[in-house]
Parts: C-alpha cells; sequence; structure tokens
DNA sequence: CATGAATGAGCCTTCATTCAT
DNA sequence: GATGAATGAAGGCTCATTCAT
C-alpha cells in the first residue's frame, strides 16, 4: 500500500520535511494533553513555532496533522522493531528478546503510542487503512518471529494460534501504555515484561504440579 | 466509591429512569458511527426521540451523556458477570467457562464497549475516576477467580502474576471488540475464544514436546 | 390614565391578588440580586412558592411581572407620601418635613427603588407610560408642596423652577438609593437629608458673608 | 486604577482601535434602542460592519463590549471636563461656566450617557469599580471647582456639603439625559442650564423678600 | 386551579479555513 | 513563503411559554 500523500501548497521539499517535523512534535505533545478534538490549529501552529497561515502552507485540513502524526509514530515503531529483528536468529530467546525490546520502545514513547491508541479512530475513513496497515505490518512481524521460534524449539502451534499470540503481544504492549493508570501503580516496567513473557510461554501450567495430571480443556 | 450523580431538573425518577435509556441507546448508536465528538447534542436528542430542551433536562453537559452511557455498560457487564461468577465454583473449568462467558458478554455488547472504549478518556478529570474504578471492580472478579482456581488445582502462582493474567483476560475481551476491523477477519468468535482459553492456560509450551527439555526464561 | 390590566387565567380576584403579592414580594427579591433579565421565571414561581405553571396562571409574559413589580412600588411610595402630604399645610416647614419623610421612605425602600429604577427601561413601549405617568404624579406632588411654600413664605419663583426644584428633589431622593455605592460611604442618612435641604434651601449663599455683596449670575 | 484590558487576538494596535471604535459606535446606538441584554453579538458585528468571527477577535464576551462602551463614554466627558476646568481660573463665574460645559457636553452626549447610565449595572464585578472609578473621579473634579469658587469668593461650606453639591450637580447632569423623556416637554437646554445653577447658586432663597426675615431650618 | 414535563427558537461563542498583503 | 485578520457555519446550552394530566 502506497504512502497516502497529504498536500503542501509549499514545493520545497526539504521545507516540508522540516515544517512538518516541527508540527507533529508539537501536535504530539498537544493531542497527549488534551486529545485531538480539544486541539485547535492555532495551538498546532503555535507550538510548532509558525503562524497558522504556515500551518496551512504544509497540510489542507486539521486531520492531516492527525495523519501525519499517526504515521510518523508507527514508522519510528516499525522502524526500531525492524532493526531489532534483524539482528536476531529465531529462536526462543530472541522471541523474548523481540518482546522486551518491543516493551521497552512502548515504554520509552508512552505518550506517542497513546496518543496514536485513542485518537487514530478519528482518521477519515479515507486515512485510516494506511495506519492500520502499518500496524498489521507490525503484527506481522511478531507473527514471524514466533514462526521462527516454533520451527527453532520444534514446538507445533496452529497458523491461527500464532496470529492469536502475536496480537496478543502487540496488545500487550500498547496495554503498558494505555492501561498505566492502573499498571504503572502495580508494575515497573521490567517486572511487567518479564512477567508477560512467563505467562506468555507457561500460560497458567507453571511446571508439572498439577493436580490429577491433566489440564486438558473441555 | 458512591455513584456520580448527574442532575436532572425533572423529579420523576421513574421518567428519568426511562428518558435516560433512550437517551444512552441513542448515544451509543451515534457515538459508534461518528465519535463523541462528532456527535451533537441536538442529534442525540433527535435519535434517542425527544427534543433538545428535554434533552436538557435529563443531564446538564453533553459530557453527562458520555458518563452516563459508560456508567450503563461497566453495569451491565459487570452485572452479567458478577452473576455468572456466583454461579460457579472455582476450578479451571470455572475459570475457562468464566472467560467463555466474558468474552460473549463482550462480543454481545461490541458496539458498546467500543465506544466506551474509545471514547472514556474523553470524560472530564472529575468522571473518569468513578468509571475506572468500575473497570478495577471487573478485574478484580477475575483476579478472585484466578485464585479460586489456582487454589483448587494445586497450582501456585505470583500474586503479581495473577493481576497480570486477570488484565490480560480484561483486556482481550475488550480485544475482540477494539480489535474487530482485523480479528473478525481471522476468527470466529468460538475459535477466538478457544485460542485465547488456550494460550492463556499453556503458554507456549504445549505439552511436553519441547526440544531439550527446559523452556525456562532467562 | 387606566391602570393597565395584566391578564389573569384565574378568575378569583382574591387569589390573584394573594397569588401577586407572593410573585411581587419573590420577583423584587430576585431582581434587585441578579436584575430583570437574569431572573428566569422559573425563578421568580420558585421564590414566590409555586411552580411554573401555576405563575403563568396569573400573568402572561414575564414582562408581567415587572410590570407588577414597578406598579406596586410606585403604588407604595406615592401612596406613602400622598397621606403624609395630606397632613401638612404649605409652609417651608411642611415642605422640609416631606422632603425628610420622602427621603426616609425611599432608604427604607431602597432595594424596591433600586429595581424599579434600573429595570423599568425593559418595559415594552407599551407598559412604560403607565408607569411613568405615577411618577409624573408624585413629582407633581411635590410641585404642589413647593408651590404653597411659596406662597405661604411670600417667595416668588417662576413656574419652571418649581418643576426644576420638585423634580431634583424626586431624584435627589432615588440618588440616596442609586448611588449609595458611594453615598453610603460619606453620609448617614439624617446628614444627607439636612445637607440636600440645606443646599435646596439656600444654594451656594449661606448668609450674608458673600465678598463684594453680589453673587449675580452672569 | 489601572485601566481594565479586554483581550483580543489581533495584534494590530491600530486596527485594535479602529475596530473597537466601529464596534463602540454601533453597540451605542443598538444598546439605546433597545438596552444591553435584547442586543446580540450578532447585531453588534453587523452594526460595527463586520463579521461576528471579527467581533470575538476584539472581545472576550458580550459584557466585554458593555466595558468597552462605559470606559470610552467616561473617558471622552471626562477628557473634555478635564480640558475646560483646565482654562478656567476658580471664582464663581468658573464653577457656572464649567457647570454649563458640563451639561452642554451630557446633551451631546445623551444617547451615550443614557446607554451607560442604565446598563453600568449590567457589567460584572469584575469590570464595575473600574467604571465606577471614572465616575468618582469626575465628581471629585467638581468638588475642585466648588472649593476654588468657595475660597475665590470667601464663602465657607462645609466639606461635606461640597461633596454633596458636586454629586447634584454630576447626577443633574446625566438627568438631562435619562429623564429626557419628561424634561425636554419642558425646557430647552439652555433654560435648562440656567435654571439648575439658578437652584443651585440661590436654593429657595431667591433675594431678601423672606416674610418674617429667616429661613433657618430646623 | 395546580403541576411540571416538553418544546424549540435563539443566544453566545469557537474554530477550521481562506486570502490579501 | 509567511503572516494573521477575516469569515461564518455550527455547536452547546438556556429559558419563556404551553398544555396534558
Amino acid at each position: 500500500m502506497k504512502k497516502r500523500q497529504v498536500h503542501a501548497s509549499v514545493k520545497d521539499e526539504r521545507l516540508i520535511e522540516k515544517r512538518r517535523d516541527q508540527m507533529i512534535k508539537g501536535a504530539v505533545s498537544l493531542f497527549k494533553e488534551k486529545g485531538f478534538h480539544r486541539t485547535t490549529t492555532r495551538e498546532i501552529a503555535k507550538e510548532a513555532g509558525f503562524s497558522i497561515g504556515t500551518l496551512y502552507e504544509y497540510i489542507r485540513t486539521k486531520e492531516d496533522v492527525l495523519y501525519l502524526v499517526c504515521d510518523r509514530i508507527y514508522d519510528q515503531v516499525g522502524e526500531r522493531l525492524q532493526e531489532e529483528l534483524d539482528m536476531k536468529r529465531g529462536n526462543l530467546e530472541s522471541l523474548k528478546s523481540a518482546i522486551r525490546y518491543y516493551f521497552r520502545v512502548m515504554d520509552e514513547m508512552q505518550d506517542e503510542v497513546l496518543v496514536m491508541y485513542q485518537e487514530a479512530k478519528s482518521l477519515s475513513k479515507d486515512a485510516l487503512p494506511y495506519v492500520l496497515n502499518k500496524e498489521l505490518a507490525m503484527v506481522a512481524m511478531f507473527e514471524q518471529v514466533i514462526r521462527n521460534c516454533m520451527t527453532a524449539e520444534g514446538i507445533s502451534m496452529k497458523e491461527q494460534q500464532i496470529q492469536l499470540m502475536a496480537h496478543n503481544i502487540f496488545v500487550q504492549g500498547q496495554m503498558w501504555g494505555f492501561r498505566r493508570w492502573v499498571l504503572h501503580r502495580h508494575f515497573e516496567l521490567e517486572a511487567y515484561i518479564e512477567g508477560q513473557i512467563e505467562l506468555l510461554v507457561h500460560g497458567l501450567t507453571k511446571g508439572e504440579n498439577v493436580k490429577n495430571g491433566s489440564l486438558s480443556s473441555n
């Protein structure tokens, strides 16, 4: 899926890049504080350091700002994750370490993620797919890591279960941000990470000490 | 925590109940479609079947509608969950069946949950705690079920892990709603439920067929 | 000029009288506090001790309440003044004592007078004349007292000057109320009264101690 | 007391001055006709010659318009009065001529004064003091003129009486505006002026033709 | 007669967007 | 390219008035 283009009146590409950087930086900070809808374009322009007129030289509508913000955040997270994954082989340790890395990124980019998470739904039917697509790509990365891990460790798992686990990992990373109001009260980041990894790997059945030898479902 | 009261000019309690029902029903459907901010009070009134003047006989501000909606949804989910849990003993089967029940409720109330999930953040600093508190109560229910299950099955688990698992279950239920755009593409409800239960119970390590006998972390 | 009739749906004249009493009393207190425009009909009804529906059984529009209030106040002031004047002969002492009496009434009815003074202009073009007429009648009373006094004291004064003086007295009485924010800071009521009487009677030229024997104007 | 600042979004001070001039002019004319409360902000904008949006670039609330109007009127009256007084020595003639001047200004600015007089009470508790303060300053000017006059003419008068007389002059000037509905029926401006001066200077006791040689009070 | 729920016109204010300079 | 004044559609909310019970 091609990148959705946001129209700018200005021609100088270098300038566009620069101005949009300022814009996104300011917008994230404002959206974090008051949300997309409660933030005005004037505020965005001011926070970015230029006039409202100039703002509109680089976007067409307010929603463009939101799109640009979401796009940027996904790109950053995605890139960092990709780099990390490129360096790994594909065993269980790799998976764990990918998860650790991802969770830590999510911790660092907490504000951005929270913003994106809460405001993405305000994107128009037109822009949303582009953003969701990036999300899908990230989930797919985890699927691949899990798949590699399965192979390496000789574990077999249905494709659906792999997908599901990838989704869970992905959401649990975001969770650390969007449920911080409660999680940060009870967990340090590292404890959260190791706790989730533990559950992911073993589930309820830590070890063999199960009563009657079987935990079969249904 | 006492219930936050939303002021109504009208005295008749029965009428208040009735009108607020209409209002909430209409609001949920509108919020689902266009979000809280893009929905006007006039639209809410119209959808509810009365005039804008009447709407404001039963609330004070637009935000009250959102609070009422969130409050109602949590109450409904919470009540249904509580009823279900009251009927169960406390073994693993109970836990699974509670999860199944919860996920099915979340499926039924998909729209409501999605709305609440995306819009709750628009609640004022004043109203938010009341809503979050209800969420906490629901998470606590799951904690208790898990704890009972552990005892019954003779499994031991750290308190923190229990909390974490409860959070995961809770969020995975919501996930079915707020990530429907992708999950429903790949899963039937029942498949999703059984898949999640499977991961929850066994994690990655389905059975004993692990390569070198150990999957210990770190 | 006939009394302007305010329509009431209710027939029982005694009841009308009673309800309007309650209404006026409540309204004065509210108008005093927040002015006519900032007072709602609901508040008036509540303060009067009955429902909004009942209020509208005794008036047709909100403005009727204002008219009723103004009418009532003028009647009360007018009646008391008339009584007092009836008892007096017509010399200078009578004039002074009428002024004293009037100023004291204005002090007692300060709130009412203030209300009427500030809100009368909100009366419709229809109702205003009736109220202004009562004011004129009161000014005329003073004119008569002054005229009597002139005759009795053997002073001659042009008719226009008499009118002017009557207006001045009338306005100075109201002044005690509507400029209370400053006057009450510097004057006790009695000092104000005697001060004004002194100026009224002697003007600038207290006694004979004028420099060069003449203070003729122009 | 510092000037209360009314916030404007627009930066250009020259433009602010110009737009506010238009605004005030339009507002006075509307307030005169229908009062502050019955005038809508849209009407003010239209009368001023720009859009509602533009109006709000130069004020924050409707009440700001009222404040601006009152402020402007007091400034104009105050300035003109000050200029006049600066040119005078301080004898009786000066006083008379100051009064004449003041009354004529009040005649010219009749509409403005009427508006201010009737609507000032609608100012918030916050803004009112600034306006009342200007009024006090004007009264103080008259006090000074009277005091000078007393000295020059060798008349002695208690300080309180001077204050009172200053208030009377001030209110009588306004009276010409706010009681025009009756005064203009019976007086030409010049007749009103000379009549009031006459009463002010001599009071009731024009000359010596008093019956029994004494008009002592009490 | 009394009540109070219902109505909707209309008000104040905001803010995304444009465009002349 | 940059600026910021101007615009007006649209939104939240109020409140005088009506009318069925």
